[in-house]
DNA sequence: GTGTAATATTTTGTATGCAGAATTCATAGT
DNA sequence: ACTATGAATTCTGCATACAAAATATTACAC
């Protein structure tokens, strides 16, 4: 069996991450990182190597001599993170194999069907839309791009929890997969990352005014 | 005068970017923390932040146990590359104020042209160009964008000192230069990020020959 | 009571120290 | 000669230590 043996900056960054899925950390908050550092149980060292990548992919600010805290959110930077995912996941979608796209078409049809059927809890959308977002990338050979989309998402994550219990508009976003499905299924490339950056574009809307 | 209080490991990170366009790395050298930071005179501690930067922006690789190295280059990453920078250069553009952008298109047409009458030395022409991308993209509000398009081009200045010092290629990248210029004087937003989009692919196919 | 200067405390930024993994080198066996 | 094995060395990953910057607190003048 391989035991797990990964830099612990890795680990800790996961963690980090996950909390603030959970909502643990506003935005702005400083970081503490003796505390921090304790409360994990590592040392400063580690934990500053992930603080480190984690302010390189936007998830948080540093100031010299202030050390870090979670970069406060702002309908400016959503807005321009959507830009940007939605060029991408774009540009992913249409760097694919068309034939392999065809193929797990119907699938991703079914995936956004039962979608709008179960109003289920906050982060069990999250991830299932995410999971219908990576399937739709999976035949992408663009590892960097596949990279990088990863790590603006990661930035998005700030946003997430703003997203509060409604179901309504995502029935929206469930027929807006339904869409880019079916063009996929039509084997029409240009149409189907329309629809994806018309997803994105919506999507933003719709989130645009829980932000202060 | 405001002297320069900085962190170390941004200093360090530009030292090792200059180095690296100076030609002083191979691609697949591994480094050695301990011998860098001596000739850096700095301690390890800055210096592996700095690594870890450059490890998330695709400099270089790190391996569990084995340290960092610079991220050996091939044609595959080099097409990726470009095809990330044409996309998001093509949005920076886009999303750029048509106003703006009709003002200092002379200024755009004018840098190409003395871009091809001037031959000279290889990064100056390297130099240029990214003047001239710098100004084209100097309208774009999308701070996010501008961040990210560094980042990912400082992933391909491994890649430009590959570029040895012919100039006739440079002439066809002039024209290109041309007629972006050219469509954004005609208020064409689209036409110029077609255009440039043009310049990033023909780029790539130009360099393409010489990566193994 | 408010504003300010001096001092104490906290916290970051950098340097150093240490344990263990990876690599190299040497030696023995075939 | 070549491979295998094990010791010695090198180097990374993480922890700790220290110095300087930033923040909080106190004392004091007005």
């Amino acid at each position: 069996m391989p035991i797990e043996r990964r830099p612990l900056r890795e680990q800790i960054r996961e963690e980090l991450m996950l909390r603030l899925d959970r909502g643990d950390f506003a935005a702005g908050t400083d970081i503490n990182e003796v505390a921090l550092a304790g409360e994990l149980g590592v040392s400063r060292t580690p934990l500053r190597e992930a603080l480190i990548t984690l302010a390189g992919e936007g998830v948080l600010e540093s100031n010299q001599g202030r050390g870090f805290r979670f970069a406060p959110v702002s309908r400016k930077e959503f807005r321009e993170l959507c830009a940007i995912v939605a060029a991408l996941e774009a540009l992913a979608l249409e760097s694919s194999d068309p034939a392999y796209l065809k193929k797990i078409a119907p699938e991703l049809l079914g995936l956004a069907q039962d979608f709008s059927d179960n109003i289920a809890e906050r982060q069990d959308i999250e991830r299932h839309d995410d999971e219908w977002h990576d399937l739709l990338l999976s035949g992408c050979g663009n590892e960097r791009l596949l990279d990088l989309i990863t790590s603006v998402k990661a930035g998005m994550r700030r946003y997430a929890h703003l997203m509060t219990g409604e179901s309504t508009p995502m029935e929206r976003a469930a027929e807006e997969h339904c869409r880019v499905a079916e063009r996929l299924l039509d084997g029409d490339l240009e149409g189907a990352a329309a629809a994806l950056r018309d997803n994105w574009v919506n999507g933003m809307e719709r989130m645009m005014a829980r932000i202060p």
